[in-house]
RNA sequence: GGACGAUUAGCUCAGUUGGUUAGAGCGCUACAUUGACAUUGUAGAGGUCAGAGGUUCGAAUCCUCUAUCGUCCACCA
């Protein structure tokens, strides 16, 4: 067979992009032209907002080892790549980049439109960008599928199910406290907020003279709009004013009528141990405001700062229009002068800044669109809290089959007490990129509908609706659901629940949350079966990367210097669920080294041509220790690594196959194969490496496959069959592999005590053991070392084999071992013999080890056996799973 | 204040549900070198598993407490 010439090391750039390209092409991304079980994963879709980072780089590695994984089960694996619009995100970004273009203020001077447009047109630059970023990091996803949250499909799902949660009452129109960003103009989640550590003054004062109560605050303007002084329920000192109102003139545009009100959130120890109640403008306060309401005990609420950070008519003559700070000053000073101040201490303030503006939000009441978590579900007589909870305690409806399982465990104990907390969600948000709220209003009428209504006169709602509205239902918008006529297509069928989701725990919440809440809502389904959490990524000094740090890098930098799979072995070995990692060179440099052993180990086996014949016309009894040794290795590595993917022990799978790939068969039987030649090694290693690249192609897609086809003159790597370890079974002897175990360590034994007396080891000391053929070997020790003491008997020299020039066969027991490469068969004879002198003055040591070896002499087999019971277990959990599901 | 992590070799981290002698990568030291691979090979040094108690035949692993670091949530009016 003509054979061309192989490079002596990998080369990255000659395959990586015409292999990428052909996978694309063979049509095996798309599920379509695949059969088997359906394996779902919709890829977290990146923002639009700008290049992909090595976070993302991270994500597409392990969504894409779960999607060859599985596709290399044989199941049917989609998985849908997708950007997210980003609405708050993207349209800072761009008013940044406009600001800093000489624009002042984008919204003004280029109008609704006009600023769509710029959006519009840097969002698809960074979509081109990211979709480029993605195919270069190898993911296997469909791109025939390609979804992005503000495209034409997914924007008619969000009106869809927009509607039907105002037709169900669950989306409703209010007056509320709500986060306001000043520079941003627009409202906030609780979870779009940083919270910062401040410096801040506390100011302790009286609202009047006969006041009875004094109050601390770092907010004195906000005092303008207080209703009410809140005191702890048991405390003494005030318990006798609960209930009374008092009426105090602080130049605010009418006096205010401040009620005492009980309340057991007051901490009567801090400050004064009462509370200047602010409705409008604290979030805490607000609760307060309609706790009284509830219980029949009103109090008022005074908007006295208005949206663009500016003191209202309500705060009187002399603040309106002033700044917050401003008027901070002045009411200060106001204290002051009619003797009211009583204290003023410098304090650290944690406070709550926009996530992506930067500014201190204002809390403020506003109208505003909901969530509301709390009240029930037409039809279900559960709300949406009680559903969240149930999904991840018990499952859907208490059905076990509909259970969120989350890796790693820990985090659903931080889901649940999270749930506890959940509030209404605010979903408007005033910028113009993002979907408009489909409600149109004219005169008093409000009309919600996915179009305009008829007749003339109706303007629809301004704002736009919070990111992860849309992004909630990217599990199944991804898949065609656009509304009613749509609900059952083929995809949605076939692909509902999906089957795993991974996401950054700084997300879990934003996002997971809003996931199930859609998909429960709007399908009755899970949205998918696993969620896996991963942890960031930190620089080498454990720095989270950032622009501002200065310490970003560019994943396809690193690409482009050591190649796909170097940076996505980098990305997956040494990491567990849910904790961060840092990045470094060296790891990637690791890899390369890794994926380079890996190309010259499939060298060197293909080297000397291909066999035809297969693993399994060998008869087993002629095979030698090491054959057999290798096989039993190999079974055992498969196993093991199909019970980390199936657990997602991503790491703990590289850890293993680097093992096997790097130690057991590169240095010990690759190199036992060098002297020992047979027909059947070549058979063997030729499998081997078959199997070996099927179960490292997950990790590492190109380099497997340039071998695939480069040395195996294979096609269509992509849907090879897992290896079966049925086939190695009957090769597995106990005794033989065994055998080489022990030669291993007699081995390893001669070298240290070579290197203990500075012999000079003779070019390329190696050794191996040879089972004696047609015998039962039995492994005994005690033999062993005795032969190992005394020198006596069964120690025997020859001058050299038949099958080796220059080396001597030394045979200790039953085992002979070949000391391969001596120049000078006589002098290496003479060493040797120092050699084992020193062997058995350390006795103790060879000992021990020799002890240690009669637990693996025992076990071959009976860890295989183990090994395969573990795997079927956590298999058969899951087939259970399925059964149940389809069952329905 | 509440919760959750982390603490293992010089550095970065594994350690599969308690099991014989605690591992890897990188780094370091010594040696080797023409055919798979210097992106290499062989060997070596290096650990009181943060500390103290407890459970157990047996603990890096489970329990309690302490210390240090980190993250999240709530919050200081």
């Amino acid at each position: 067979m003509e054979k061309k010439e192989i490079a002596k090391s990998y080369d990255f750039k000659e395959f990586e992009d015409i292999i990428y390209h052909q996978w694309e092409t063979s049509g095996y991304f798309n599920p379509d032209n695949l059969s088997g079980e359906p394996y779902t994963i919709m890829m977290p879709p990146p923002n639009v907002t700008g290049v992909l980072h090595l976070g993302h780089a991270l994500e597409n590695s392990l969504m894409d080892v779960m999607a060859r994984y599985q596709r290399l089960l044989g199941k049917k694996v989609l998985l849908v790549p997708g950007t997210d619009h980003a609405a708050i995100a993207t349209q800072a970004k761009v008013e940044k980049m406009l600001m800093a273009g000489g624009i002042t203020n984008p919204r003004a001077e280029l109008g609704r439109e006009g600023l769509l447009i710029k959006v519009r047109e840097y969002a698809e630059q960074s979509k081109a960008t990211i979709i480029s970023q993605i195919r270069k990091m190898g993911t296997s996803c469909d791109w025939s599928r390609l979804a992005y949250t503000f495209d034409e499909v997914r924007s008619k799902a969000v009106n869809e199910v927009f509607v039907r949660m105002y037709n169900d009452g669950l989306i409703y129109r209010g007056y509320r406290v709500v986060n306001w960003s000043v520079i941003g103009q627009s409202t906030c989640s609780d979870d779009e907020l940083n919270h910062v550590d401040r410096e801040a003054k506390l100011y302790t004062f009286k609202y009047s003279q006969d006041f009875p109560i004094t109050i601390a605050t770092t907010r004195p303007e906000t005092k303008l709009g207080d209703t009410a002084v809140a005191v702890h329920p048991a405390d003494e000192r005030y318990q006798r004013f609960i209930g009374q109102t008092f009426t105090v003139d602080v130049g605010a545009a009418t006096p205010l009528e401040i009620k005492i009100i009980a309340d057991e959130s007051v901490d009567p120890k801090f400050g004064t141990g009462a509370l200047g109640v602010t409705p409008a403008h604290s979030m805490v306060d607000y609760e307060m405001y309609v706790k009284q309401k509830t219980l029949g005990t009103p109090i008022g609420m005074v908007a006295v700062i208005d949206q663009f950070g500016k003191m209202t008519e309500a705060a009187g003559q002399e603040y309106t229009g002033l700044s917050v700070l401003v008027a901070r000053e002045k009411f200060v000073g106001w204290l002051k002068e009619q003797g009211l101040l009583i204290a003023e201490e410098d304090i650290t303030q944690s406070v709550g800044t926009s996530d992506r503006f930067g500014d201190v939000v204002e809390s403020l009441p506003m109208t505003q669109w909901f969530v509301d978590v709390n009240k029930p579900i037409p039809g279900k007589d559960k709300n949406i809290k009680e559903l969240l909870i149930e999904v991840l305690a018990i499952g859907h409806n208490g059905d076990a089959g509909q259970k969120i399982e989350v890796t790693p465990t820990r985090y659903e104990k931080i889901y649940f007490n999270w749930i506890n907390q959940l509030r209404d969600w605010c979903i408007s948000r005033q910028i113009w990129w993002g979907h408009r709220i489909p409600v149109w209003y004219r005169g008093g009428e409000q009309y919600c509908g996915l179009t305009a209504p008829e007749g003339e006169g109706w303007q629809q709602d301004e704002d736009t609706l919070d990111t992860w509205f849309s992004s909630g239902m990217w599990t199944f918008s991804t898949l065609g659901w656009s509304g009613f006529e749509f609900d059952k297509t083929n995809d949605l069928k076939t692909f509902h629940p999906t089957s795993w989701m991974q996401m950054g725990y700084e997300i879990f919440f934003l996002w997971m949350i809003r996931m199930i809440l859609m998909s429960l809502y709007t399908l009755n389904e899970i949205p998918f079966k696993q969620v896996y959490i991963h942890g960031m990524l930190r620089d080498a000094s454990g720095k989270k990367f950032s622009k501002s740090s200065g310490n970003n890098i560019d994943p396809l930098e690193v690409v482009a210097q050591y190649g796909t799979d170097a940076l996505r072995f980098s990305l997956l070995n040494g990491v567990t669920p849910g904790n961060d990692s840092r990045f470094y060179l060296e790891k990637v440099e690791a890899g390369r080294n890794l994926v380079n052993k890996l190309w010259n180990i499939a060298r060197y086996i293909t080297s000397s041509g291909l066999s035809k014949v297969d693993i399994l016309s060998i008869s087993p009894e002629t095979l030698s220790a090491a054959d057999c040794w290798i096989l039993h290795q190999a079974a055992k590595t498969i196993l093991q690594v199909s019970r980390d993917m199936e657990a997602c022990r991503f790491s703990q799978a590289c850890e293993t196959l680097r093992q096997f790939t790097w130690d057991d068969l590169a240095d010990w039987y690759l190199e036992a194969s060098k002297f020992e030649k047979s027909e059947a090694k070549q058979i063997i290693l030729q499998r081997i490496l078959s199997d070996l690249l099927i179960l490292w192609h997950p990790f590492m897609p190109f380099v497997t496959e340039a071998i695939w086809q480069e040395m195996l003159l294979q096609k269509d790597l992509i849907i090879s069959q897992w290896p079966n370890i049925d086939d190695y079974k009957q090769f597995i002897v106990d005794e033989k592999a065994a055998q080489f175990e022990l030669a291993k360590v007699i081995i390893i034994a001669i070298r240290n005590a070579r290197s203990e007396h500075r012999v000079e080891p003779s070019r390329k000391l190696e050794a191996i053991i040879h089972a004696t053929e047609n015998k039962d070997v039995i492994i005994n020790q005690l033999e062993i070392i005795t032969a190992l003491r005394t020198g006596l008997g069964k120690v025997e020299f020859s001058e050299k084999t038949e099958k080796v020039e220059n080396a001597i066969l030394v045979s200790i027991g039953s085992i002979e071992i070949y000391l391969i490469g001596a120049i000078d068969a006589e002098k290496e004879k003479v060493r040797l013999e120092k050699d084992l002198a020193a062997i058995i003055k350390r006795k103790d040591l060879l000992s021990i080890k020799l002890s240690n070896q009669e637990f693996i002499a025992k076990a071959p087999a009976a860890i295989i056996a183990i090994e395969q019971q573990k795997l079927a277990v956590l298999r058969n959990e899951q087939s259970q799973i399925e059964a149940q599901l389809s069952s329905l």
